[in-house]
DNA sequence: GCGACATTGTTTTTT
DNA sequence: ACAATGTCGC
């Protein structure tokens, strides 16, 4: 017991005769202040690699082992099922036996086992279905489609964009009536559309979950004090990207007794743009009285040169809750910088340096190659399969995710229910079998004047004779078709349910005659979810009468799976800085390190963009336990352009001392990366007037470019260059001497 | 209804 | 550059 500190005495009552030395022994003091903390409400500032997860599980074990709390009245959410499976597992390991019944997930697996429960309350059907965000984004278009409003006027997806953010800060449409402009007042009409027609079909969307859990607990006092009384604890991972109905969501459930501990960094906030709130640290202080705060500052992966640039670059951050990491550790190798040409130039070195670690004896996939956007990763696919360095890239579609996937799910949907008009429109000629958008829209017709299903609307039609005998020969047969289906699964097994579907359907026999690699995959991700299907076992969290389809269905909407498959071999790992994060890597190559490309553009325009890009970059540096490496390419060809790029503010912000520069010897390049960083991005500095009328700010006149802005200014006399944002043709860097700019 | 061309929009994406 | 839609002719 000399581990455990003094906070516990005079919390909780200690039981004598348990010994808990195991649970504070491997701790370091402010780990042991975040763990036996008396139960209450705890903030956990835990910077990167401080052993956040590990201060979340063991606290759990503490709660269990040293206060005797019930696995069974503790509520642990994560943001990922990743973290949550993870976070199950070292608890089991730590306790020594099974915690079934303990309520570890997501905010939205813990949503909907609340709403399957409770689906009357909550409003829903039985057989509400989760619509993903490509579900989403169809019936958002058929919500346009029936209000008549074209699609080029209000882009799916920007209502998409409208509609979520409404619902992730907790607004329903009823709630927005007093919109001012025309515009909004439109984009309002779609809301209230899509909800209605989610609501009359019982389609649920990701932040619907959500919302609709909050809702069902506020407006049942009796239900709602059932869960507060079973949850006496509430434990958060990855606080800082919790958004506003998630909090709230947290603050119902925790209340009244407030025994809640939020683990987060505020500076690993990389969500903010998909509705996340760092504010909700400061809020819980608030919202909490006498939230007791710990924060984490050592760190345990990195090598100090790596850490105190990473520091360097995340202090130029106004705001901050305020964070020092430091280590134990060894300075280590200086972090590298390597200024390429080009981006096949950057690849190259990238890819030499990977060979050269692993001849040194390192694994692949200790090396990780991390960039801003997807996009990016193809220079290095190409390179690594030249070279035969075996690869995994991350992100892209997710198996369940994938088209011919959803089609097959969409089949199985239909079997238990008829009524799922997502999943009608989805196969109803998928493989295609006559029946063309004209006999879908007089269907969809059909369904809007008699305020039916799809599938009852169709099955109307082919009971009258007021559509072509072909295009009703051909429903009918799809019709029947799937009641056959439905008709055979009964009292088959999951699996056998999919393989009969998939087979009868005529889906995997499309794919199979379709030519192509393509197609090949495709007929392999239809026997893969086969074998899903018969992995997917019964550990069920869900109340008793939802059937295995139901929550296969559920399961593949919330869990989308892996993006590839041979996760066995040893791969260099590529992915963008966003999945990076919780993750670790003896060496770490940073690219793209270019203004426009990271910081990215588009974000430079938003409140607040420029500091989340920079936590990023720290999030990015923090990655590297060993050795980072950074780099950046002179001239980058990006969507069939080249630019000609500077490099990024955030190298500028890095120590100069701890960046070894390495360079090819090319003549001209004479200035290192950082210094010209730090010039491009500098707003003082002799940069202003440079020539007849051009300058930093001033509006030009270019013959083939039209009207633009200097951005930025460089060098003098003939070798003056200046980045101009022009109107229409984007940004450019143009030599002076050559450019022939008029002021204007 | 289906295959062939044109047009479009490309940051990040836990669920 | 490139994929993923949308429009057109058979």
């Amino acid at each position: 017991m000399s581990g455990c500190p003094d906070s516990v005495i005079g919390g909780a009552p200690e039981p004598e005769n348990v010994d808990i030395s195991h649970i504070f022994d491997p701790l370091n003091d402010a780990q042991r202040e975040a763990v036996g903390a008396a139960p209450g409400p705890v903030l956990v500032l835990a910077g990167a690699g401080s052993g956040k997860t590990r201060v979340l599980t063991y606290r759990i074990a503490y709660l269990v082992q040293a206060l005797e709390v019930s696995p069974l009245s503790v509520l642990a959410v994560t943001f990922t099922n990743k973290a949550a499976n993870e976070m199950r597992r070292r608890i089991e390991e730590m306790l020594g036996f099974s915690v079934r019944g303990m309520w570890i997930g997501t905010f939205h697996g813990l949503s909907h086992r609340l709403l399957r429960s409770h689906f009357e309350a909550a409003g829903l059907p039985d057989s509400f279905e989760i619509l993903d965000a490509d579900d989403q984004y169809r019936l958002i278009r058929r919500a346009l489609r029936e209000l008549s409003l074209d699609e080029g006027y209000w882009p799916p997806r920007q209502v998409q964009w409208f509609i979520n953010s409404h619902k992730e800060e907790g607004r329903r449409s009823a709630g927005l009536e007093s919109a001012a402009d025309q515009q909004q007042q439109t984009l309002l009409r779609v809301y209230a559309h899509y909800e209605s027609i989610c609501q009359r079909l019982g389609l649920v969307d990701f932040a619907e979950l959500l919302l609709r859990t909050l809702e069902l607990l506020q407006n049942n006092e009796a239900l709602c004090e059932t869960y507060r009384e079973r949850f006496q604890h509430v434990l958060v991972d990855e606080f800082q990207d919790t958004n506003a109905i998630q909090y709230r969501w947290l603050k119902l459930l925790a209340a009244p007794r407030n025994q809640i501990t939020a683990v987060g960094d505020d500076d690993q906030s990389i969500y903010g743009w998909r509705g996340a709130r760092v504010e909700n640290m400061d809020l819980l202080q608030q919202d909490f009285p006498g939230t007791r705060i710990v924060r984490l500052e050592q760190n345990y992966r990195s090598t100090g040169n790596i850490l105190k640039a990473a520091n360097t670059v995340i202090d130029q951050n106004v705001g901050r809750l305020g964070k020092n990491l430091w280590t134990n550790g060894k300075a280590g190798a200086p972090v590298q910088l390597y200024a390429a040409l080009d981006e096949i130039d950057e690849g190259r070195f990238v890819v030499d340096h990977v060979q050269e670690w692993q001849r040194q004896g390192h694994r692949r996939d200790s090396v990780a190659i991390l960039y801003r956007s997807n996009a990016q990763s193809r220079v290095f696919e190409e390179l690594l399969l030249a070279a035969s360095v075996p690869y995994r890239v991350y992100g892209g579609l997710r198996f369940f995710e994938r088209a011919e996937i959803k089609d097959a799910l969409a089949y199985l949907r239909l079997v238990t229910n008829r009524e799922s008009d997502p999943s009608f429109e989805r196969v109803v000629n998928v493989p295609p079998r006559g029946i063309g958008a004209r006999t879908v829209e007089a269907v969809r017709q059909q369904a809007r004047t008699e305020g039916l299903s799809l599938w009852a609307a169709a099955r109307a039609l082919t009971a009258t004779d007021i559509m072509p005998g072909r295009a009703r020969s051909a429903l009918t047969r799809f019709i029947d078709l799937v009641d056959t289906l439905a008709a055979d699964c009964e009292n088959l097994e999951l699996a056998e349910q999919t393989d009969l579907v998939i087979a009868r359907s005529g889906l995997i026999e499309h794919y199979r005659r379709e030519r192509g690699e393509k197609a090949l995959t495709r007929v392999e991700n239809l026997e893969e979810l086969v074998s899903a299907a018969r992995n997917f076992g019964n550990e069920s969290e869900l109340p008793g009468e939802t059937d295995l389809l139901t929550e296969f269905l559920a399961h593949a909407a919330l869990e989308a799976g892996e993006g590839q498959a041979e996760a066995w071999e040893d791969c260099v790992q590529l992915m963008s800085l966003h999945s990076a994060k919780g993750l670790e890597f003896p060496l770490v190559f940073l690219c793209g390190l270019e203004e426009g490309l990271f910081p990215h553009q588009r974000s430079l325009d938003e409140p607040g963009g420029l500091e989340e890009e920079r936590r990023l970059c720290y999030v990015g540096m923090t990655r590297a336990m060993q050795r980072l490496v950074l780099s950046w390419a002179e001239v980058r060809r990006l969507h069939g352009r080249e630019h000609y790029t500077s490099p990024s503010r955030f190298l500028a912000e890095m120590p100069p001392e701890l960046i070894e520069e390495i360079r090819v010897g090319i003549s001209g390049r004479r200035r290192s990366a950082a210094d010209l960083a730090r010039d491009t991005v500098s707003p003082s500095g002799p940069t202003q007037a440079c020539a007849d009328g051009i300058q930093l700010g001033g509006r030009v006149q270019h013959a083939r470019f039209g009207l633009g802005t200097v951005v930025m200014v460089e060098g003098q006399g003939e070798h003056a260059r200046v980045q101009v944002r022009f109107e229409r043709a984007g940004s450019k860097w143009l030599v002076l001497a050559y450019a022939n700019l008029q002021p204007a």
